[in-house]
DNA sequence: GGTAATGTTAGACT
DNA sequence: TAGTCTAACATTAC
């Protein structure tokens, strides 16, 4: 789940339910998932604090802390959100921390194969991704991302949309929506893509993360349903590309 | 029981 | 140097 729009729900849920509320416990239930501090500096550290309005950045989602300079920094890996709920009751299975609130309920932080990271961090900078972070691509202009393109025209175009250190937050599945939107081959170099591919492939992208779950002719719930292309009704293909699986259309990618 | 899964990183290789 | 591949991390669902 946790691309660019899923973290954004994510943090809409998060500010939705979590701030502004005094934390009166914190249960760690995996230790080795916080980095910047022990468990128990944790625990301590947020008890009698508030979250404050999230941010995101990537794939990380950012939240102050009251009377703090310091940051809770979470980062979902490839399973991971959070729910909001009714302290003991409605258990979930894949519980590794939990923040109860003083109102009754609790934050639980899920994170079902542990690849996911919480950090506690003055600087957001102090996380290697994240200081190495390219661009957001919902901000950017169409120049900066036709100047990107030319920067690594030797890249294949879906290793390129999902280098963390180029455009930031896009991952597996919403490389190839994208692409797929575009009629672009996800094998395709940087290089080769002619201009108005390129400003094609722009506009896809930001459509994309803008609109992530109101698009009727998504390839994504193909990808392991009927395998049919949702344009044109042909059989999907996938490929290794980057180590990932990636699934495209022969006939409406180029 | 083998395999792949929406992420990231280190190290080897071309 | 740039870019890709492989393995590793940990766990589960098919």
């Amino acid at each position: 789940m946790p691309e660019l729009p899923d973290v954004e729900a994510l943090r809409k849920y998060f500010n939705r339910t979590s701030i502004h509320r005094i934390i009166i416990n914190v249960n760690v239930e995996t230790e080795d998932l916080i980095h910047g501090a022990s468990a128990e500096d944790f625990r301590k550290f947020l008890i009698n604090r508030e979250f404050q309005n999230a941010s995101r950045r990537g794939k990380f989602m950012i939240t102050n802390v009251s009377n703090s300079e310091k940051k809770v920094v979470f980062h979902f890996g490839m399973t991971g959100g959070f729910h909001y709920h009714k302290t003991g009751g409605g258990e979930n299975r894949h519980t590794r921390i939990r923040f109860l609130f003083e109102n009754g309920y609790e934050l639980r932080w899920l994170n079902q194969r542990k690849l996911g990271r919480v950090f506690l961090v003055s600087d957001i900078n102090e996380i290697e991704t994240i200081k190495n972070m390219g661009s957001e691509p919902l901000e950017m202009e169409r120049g900066d991302f036709l100047d990107l393109l030319q920067e690594h025209p030797r890249k294949n175009i879906k290793g390129f949309l999902m280098d963390q250190s180029i455009v930031a937050g896009i991952g597996n599945i919403y490389s190839d929506e994208i692409l797929f939107q575009a009629g672009i081959m996800p094998i395709r170099k940087a290089g080769s893509l002619k201009k108005k591919e390129k400003r094609h492939l722009f506009e896809k992208m930001r459509y994309i993360l803008k609109n992530s779950s109101n698009i009727k002719e998504f390839i994504i719930p193909h990808r392991h349903g009927d395998m049919k292309c949702p344009k044109c009704g042909g059989e999907l293909k996938s490929v290794k590309i980057i180590g990932r699986t990636s699934f495209y259309c022969p006939r409406c990618q180029r």
